[in-house]
DNA sequence: ACTATTTACTTCAACATTCAAGTACTTTCG
DNA sequence: CGAAAGTACTTGAATGTTGAAGTAAATAGT
């Protein structure tokens, strides 16, 4: 069952794009990380967390609802939002209508934190990320970024709009 | 030194590419470390100690070249090392000329190691990025990245060529 | 109604990574 | 020539993440 030619090797676009492609990979996200905890003492995942908690309606969330939305298991979110909860941002309690469930909740204090904290966040996004590209660019980032997570995973979350465009 | 009108926000698109990005950041790098790992025994950050000194002169290497090449601090490398070096892969040895020095290098077995992996990494690498993307795609994948990276780390080793292009 | 399986989450142990100190060597300067 | 400073790497402690077992609650079967 090995493919009986020779593996189809990049070619030099390709290489270079790949080993790029890798740099930012490693980079991005501790600079992201970096930038969190400088100025608001927060991990990326625990910003993810409150993100996560600030959108949803009555700002309340199931720990497995949230650890999909993060892209993480439970055992991970569990500790982390232990942590989130020592800090008073976070409240944990059991969902009345089924006891297995939890329900976490952001507090007025969790919510003051994400609102200071949003804007910082969202200007280093576009420093690294949007500014030093065309508006051209960006939109063909979202298209190829669609395109690679469609195969990665089909189920993600933020393919549920069903808008991966078959052309360019 | 606040700004002092409300942050920019995301438009849309941008929202949705940022999205998409981060599910590619948080996937991509797991799914290439689970093909390596299945069909080789060894995690990516190993991979890429072992491509970066197939790759040299002399199949040989200073620790803190190859810390830069791997984008990673000496003491995870030395650690790392160690452990291939127990696996028979990596020698290493000090500089005859500045015994401050180390040499890593990549031993026969090593040797026969890389080249029995890289094919299906390749493979792997085609199916989950370039597979998905059209030829014009692949094109601005590459030189969106440098854009990025020129911002991330200007002094990053695949921005060496000096081309980043300055229109689109 | 009572056990058995499944679901949702937590906790505990093994592992890897990061940061700080330590070692060995080289270069510099009095 | 000898002490001080700097460089390259290794080791050890603290922290965080992953996987396996454990607990608690709900559903399904008899």
């Amino acid at each position: 069952m090995e493919q009986p030619e020779e593996p189809r090797w990049l070619n030099s676009d390709e290489r270079e794009a790949w080993l790029t492609l890798v740099g930012v990979m490693m980079k991005l996200p501790s600079a992201l990380d970096a930038q969190l905890r400088r100025d608001a003492g927060l991990s990326h995942f625990e910003y993810m967390v409150l993100a996560g908690l600030s959108e949803a309606p009555d700002r309340t969330r199931r720990m497995s609802d949230l650890a999909g939305f993060t892209e993480s298991g439970l055992p991970r979110l569990s500790q982390v939002v232990s942590r989130l909860e020592k800090r008073g941002w976070v409240r944990r309690s059991p969902d009345p209508t089924d006891g297995r469930i939890t329900l976490a909740a952001l507090t007025d204090d969790g919510w003051a934190k994400i609102v200071g904290t949003a804007p910082g966040h969202v200007q280093a996004v576009r420093t690294l990320v949007f500014d030093p590209l065309t508006k051209a660019q960006s939109r063909q980032l979202g298209s190829i970024g669609k395109r690679i997570l469609s195969v990665l995973d089909p189920d993600d979350y933020c393919l549920r709009s069903a808008d991966v465009e078959p052309g360019a």
